[in-house]
DNA sequence: ACATCTATTTATAATTT
DNA sequence: TAAATTATAAATAGATG
């Protein structure tokens, strides 16, 4: 969130990765200690940085979370041995379930992914909406078309500046017609390419 | 953060607590996991909310990290004891852990439903992919095009054919061009409207 | 390498639906 | 009552000193 996002991966750039940390760790604390003010929550947050140091946060302690964390599922002092073989099937069957839906949201995510595969590589999805489109929606449709010939006409001489020998002049959509094949010298195309769908 | 900066104490209303505390919550651990990944950082966060609830956020997991914290300050791991107890906490931990994958997957599914309704409802879908696209995806997208634009006159075809008093001849493709406007007589439309992008 | 500034993005309190 | 919207505040990537 700044002047760009950044990509979601960890950052090279040993210098930049401490600055990063520096400035988000902070945050991450601050933004918990609003949380547990304000909606009277108890938070315990553990780093450990790239460098190995470990940095904490606790409201109202750290460690206050943390056995309240361990105690909470884990100690009993004084149990049975029956009390444990129940908690042992109570907590194996919540497990059971949670692989269950578990894989089942990874499939649904992953049937998502594929058709969004198809989407991406257009192999499917002008088919559906036409048949239900009535008269309005097709001019709707014209709207959109106008603006994605736009960005496709800008991007194919972004591209044509870059492969051209000699400067080639704007394409352009006004008025509607054919755009003719540039016969520019271009590597690794033919001009017969180059008829788009215009 | 929003219309006004609120005091920073409990809130009173129940209600209201109830929502903040479900918005603010998941930003908090979405933040963490920028942090985690952005960075390369091992953290945990245990949140017990005002009704006692347990949320926590693993990278790459509660357990793990919570493990480390424990062994640097010399104590007994969560996952490592005998029997019984040691049954019990390895099941927690596997538990916790579930859990965490389980909400990951399900943001993940739903980033990826809003993305494919925008796709749906033809809001954005011709502006992202193009700038990306080098010549040899636009070439694959003149396909779709083609394919698409067949679609189209098929679908306006139909239409005519129930609009239009007299017959009215097939919108043909082939070769790419103008299509004239048609002067046939149609309801609720004129001419004009039926250039389309051809 | 560090501190400050700034243009953007993100978060969110209040509002509306 | 919960979900979407909006107006404002906070966070932050990159720029600048």
């Amino acid at each position: 969130m700044g002047r760009r996002r950044i990509e979601m991966k960890k950052i090279d750039n040993e210098n930049y990765l401490h600055v990063t940390f520096s400035k988000r760790r902070p945050v991450l604390f601050n933004m918990a200690s609003e949380l547990s003010i304000v909606c009277g929550a108890e938070i315990a947050i553990l780093v450990f940085s790239p460098w190995g140091n470990l940095y904490s946060f606790g409201s109202p302690s750290v460690t206050s979370v943390v056995d309240k964390f361990l105690n909470q599922h884990g100690q009993p002092s004084v149990a049975t041995s029956a009390t444990h073989r129940a908690r042992i099937n109570e907590l194996y069957g919540q497990n059971v379930d949670l692989v269950n839906d578990l894989e089942k949201a990874k499939e649904r995510s992953e049937e998502v992914k594929k058709w969004l595969e198809e989407v991406k590589q257009g192999e499917a999805w002008w088919e559906a909406p036409i048949q239900d489109m009535g008269l309005l929606e097709l001019q709707r449709l014209e709207v959109c078309m106008e603006v994605f010939k736009k960005n496709v006409v800008k991007r194919a001489d972004e591209l044509l500046a870059k492969y051209a020998v000699v400067p080639s002049p704007s394409l352009t959509m006004n008025p509607v017609g054919v755009v003719e094949p540039l016969a520019t010298a271009r590597p690794n195309l033919n001009p017969k390419e180059w008829r788009l769908w215009f």
